[in-house]
DNA sequence: CATGAATGAGCCTTCATTCAT
DNA sequence: GATGAATGAAGGCTCATTCAT
């Protein structure tokens, strides 16, 4: 494919993201509802993808460029339970905004039999590069948490990872739930709970 | 609908489930498969549900009834460590030969918007009793480690299905996912290691 | 394919003959065009033909049998010259009203393209038995005229076929063209002159 | 349309010719192939054609031009029996090359269809003076002929135009057709065959 | 003049659903 | 009750054509 101005490409892929989380079954997201959810019409998606696969896995790659960056990157200026709270929001948001995505893409390796099709090796070492860089943001934080003194013991990278991903499948099982089987009391608990737990895996 | 004999209808929605795995997208599980697989003519699957969509939601409820039971059903007869290698083998097993319908009804909340069209107060109903039978099962796996005096905490039934969710998604990210991530050492390793996260959660 | 009954098949193969001869472009057959003449659903002709290629192929070889049979199977009751006609005849009918589908079945190897995706060997040993049937049906004609007297050589399958072939190919270059390069004088002339032409190469 | 430098309009030309036989379907043949063949862009076949279907009509006059005027200013310098392979070969050698072409232009009427959607009126001119000089090159051989003595008889434009036809429909009856029907001898008695034809036609 | 990005009509094909048997 | 032939809506994709650059 010819190198074009990204933005048609860009205004595609958002609309994957978007209308991913309108639709219940990925078999919905039809290309005409992308297109015109972009604002291009229908030829215009196959000048950038060749088939609807190929499309799908870019998007799968985009979203991780463009929202999970934001978390990797995310500054950690206050205190520990701070940047927890930060992390827990940020996942909770991403989550909310792009539940269907985030499942495709972070939860579960389902976004590997897209990305596979497409192009194996890449996904193989886009997960690798992924995984390391949530292990540095993590990393950052649990500094924060030793320097405070509730970190005490010394977390190796599995042990962060096994953390985060504990926390981040708890709020993806609670969001789209009923949330009265976790909390009868008020929804912060919940977070409380996460957090504790969260201090319990990193010592 | 009528009341018929319940051996087609089984034989339907045991097809169901066993393509589901077969199929990597849910695109590709047709009404045409599902009968042949079944052995029964298109037009009789119309006999027993109204639609494709009841039928998928009648399937979820079928392999709660049918393979979750056996988790939840599980009699842990040795030790403490011998019931949560039980428990993680049947869950990897469970995972490993469902995992398309796994995910759709452990791990995502994704069965909902098919239950949901279909039933959502029966649907809300079926969870609840779920967690407490889950819960159950937990507990009676728990009161061992107690007496054993691993567990010296009193995890209450949130602290339990906390923890068997921990390890779940554990399981089910990393079954899917090429393992180099988790494990630098052989696989059995990953045991230990859930297990004594496991432990701490539960403390 | 399943063995059903065939009236919906032919009304499918009629349409194709019936349409191309509609369509000055084989591209401009399409399945919509074809199912509509044929008074049927569109999904109806893929529970005939797998494809629009296999219906093509379908369709050539039923004309073969319906079309070409009747030619060859041609009884010669009167004289020689009577015969010609009536061969010529049915030959200048059968090209008017099929035109497009005669050129694609008899003159130009065309068919072949359609047929060879299908069945290589079907449509080569077709070919076969068609050579060998109308060698047939010419050497019946060409007894009548030794018994007259105007065949007085002793012409072999190779001299009637092309004999055959020549007149065929200029009655069908004769008639889709305006007439005019030809006959200065009334149609009928033509049929004298290809006689003419006829007697000449089989003698 | 404008009166533009004609190179790229007969690059597009003979793109059209090229592709006709890398195409078993005329749906093959698209613009872009076109212009990619002829290296000008997509847009540029507009600035010298008004359609395909005017390109398609302006490709086969083309054809004809540069084509068949080889065939009819062929010169005759030898024997009858030379001349007459000359002839046969560059039908021949034309139909090999350009079979598809070939066959829409000369034996079949197929080009009406497309030239008349085009201009009724200049296709008819243009295949009138086509006839003219397919004789007057025959007629060029049959000089020779009746010199040889082998052409004793007197035959009219009629005579000469028909036998051609003969031979030239045979040969491309002949060529994409297994060989075996009309020959069971080595293939140059094919020429003989078609030789005697020939001769007999004129006589 | 030349280009190719953008477009949408329309193609082939699939499949959930219906209904006569 | 069970079936599967028939259907048409809808999807992915192609490509002739346009038009801004």
């Amino acid at each position: 494919m010819k190198v074009k101005t990204m933005s048609k490409r860009e205004d595609i892929l958002e609309a994957v993201i978007s209308l991913s989380d309108r639709c219940k079954t990925p078999g919905e997201m039809t290309i005409s509802a992308v297109a015109e959810h972009a604002g291009v019409g229908k030829g215009t998606v196959y000048e950038y993808f060749t088939s609807k696969e190929e499309m799908m896995a870019e998007a799968v790659a985009h979203f991780i460029r463009t929202r999970l960056n934001t978390l990797i990157e995310m500054p950690f200026t206050g205190s520990f339970r701070q940047g927890f709270d930060q992390l827990s929001k940020k996942v909770d948001e991403i989550y909310r905004k792009n539940h269907s995505f985030f499942r495709l893409v972070f939860l579960t390796g389902e976004h590997e039999e897209y990305v596979a099709t497409f192009s194996a090796k890449k996904a193989a070492s886009q997960r690798e590069e992924m995984f390391q860089k949530v292990v540095g943001m993590l990393f950052r934080l649990t500094e924060i948490g030793k320097a405070e003194g509730i970190i005490t013991g010394n977390p190796g990278g599995k042990d962060m990872m096994f953390a985060f991903l504990c926390i981040a499948s708890a709020l993806c099982c609670v969001v789209p739930q009923s949330k009265e089987l976790w909390d009868d009391k008020p929804n912060s608990t919940a977070i409380d709970f996460f957090y504790e737990k969260f201090v319990k895996l990193l010592n």
